[in-house]
DNA sequence: TAGAAACAAACAATTGTTTTCCTTTACATC
DNA sequence: GATGTAAAGGAAAACAATTGTTTGTTTCTA
C-alpha cells in the first residue's frame, strides 16, 4: 500500500513526502471520514511542524489523483474518505460521528433515476442521518 | 400563501415585517434553489436596504419553522428549498444550477437502509450530479 | 554530491456565514 | 390614533474553513 501511493505520487510527477504518505496513510487506515483538521491533529504529534495547509495541499492532489473522495455531511467543513468507491454515509446527529452503510444496494435506485433525469449521470451522493446505537442508549 | 406564512410567523411568536414575507416568497416562487447571496441580489432592486445578514436571520427562521430546508449539493455555500419535503436533487457540474429529481421513488431505497443500518433514521439527502441538457448542447 | 525543481510552512487573503451593536419597526395596549 | 417596548433590521466587524503567496528547505535526477 505505501509502496504504491508512492510510486502514484512519483508518475504523476509529485514528490514523495513523509507529509504525503502520513496523510494518505492516516485516512487510508480509518473509517471515520475526518476532516482536515482532525487530520491535522492526529498528525500534530508526530509531525510537530505540519501545519493546516499542508494537510489541505496534501488532500488537493489526493484529491486529483483520486485517492481520496470529499463527502459534505451538511456539516461545517468537509470530510475526506480514502475509499473512492462510490458508497452511502450516515451521520449521527447526536455525536457527529460519520459511517459507511455497509451491505447496501444502490444501483436499482441510480438505474432507476438515470432513466428519469435528462442530465447525463457523472456520480451521487447519498447521506442518510440519525442516531447512532451508542447515543441511543445514553438517551 | 401569503396569508398561511403571516399566521404561522404570529403564531411562533416571531414578527411580520416586509423582510420575512419577501424571503419567504422568493424561495417559494422559484425552484432554482437558490443560496443566501442569489436571494439577497434578487431582493436587492426591491428592498434596497436588505441586507446579507437579514437574509441569513430570517433563513434560520424559516429553518427553525420547517419552512425551509437546507441544501449542501457539494458548493461552497448553502443552498435553499422551500418545498420541505424531502427529495432527491441534481446538480448540474458544468453551469451549477440544482434541479429536484421529479417521480423518482426512493422509498424502497431508504426501507432497504432503515433495515440494514443499527441507527434509527430521521432522514437523508440524495445529490446526484452531472451535465444539464443545456450544457450537453454546449459540448 | 550538486543543482534544479518541487515542496512545506508561515503568513496573508478570500469567502460564506454569524455576531455585535445601535437604530428602527411592529404591534399590544391605552 | 398615540405610545411603550420587545423584537427586528442594517452595517460593519468577527469568524472559520479554505486557498494563495512567499521563502527557505528537501527530494531526486544527473
Amino acid at each position: 500500500m505505501e509502496k504504491c501511493i508512492t510510486t502514484l505520487l512519483r508518475e504523476q510527477g509529485f514528490k514523495v513526502t513523509p507529509q504525503r504518505l502520513a496523510i494518505y496513510q492516516a485516512l487510508a487506515a480509518t473509517k471515520s471520514h475526518p476532516s482536515a483538521e482532525m487530520i491535522f491533529h492526529e498528525l500534530q504529534p508526530v509531525y510537530p511542524t505540519m501545519s493546516l495547509a499542508t494537510v489541505y495541499k496534501t488532500i488537493e492532489i489526493l484529491k486529483e489523483m483520486n485517492l481520496v473522495q470529499v463527502l459534505n455531511a451538511g456539516e461545517d467543513s468537509f470530510r475526506y474518505d480514502a475509499n473512492t468507491e462510490s458508497h452511502p454515509h450516515i451521520r449521527c446527529l447526536s455525536c457527529g460521528r460519520v459511517d459507511d452503510l455497509e451491505g447496501v444496494d444502490e444501483s436499482v435506485f441510480i438505474d432507476q433515476v438515470a432513466g428519469k433525469t435528462p442530465y447525463r449521470l457523472t456520480g451521487q451522493q447519498f447521506y442518510f442521518y440519525g442516531v447512532c446505537p451508542a447515543c441511543q442508549q445514553k438517551t
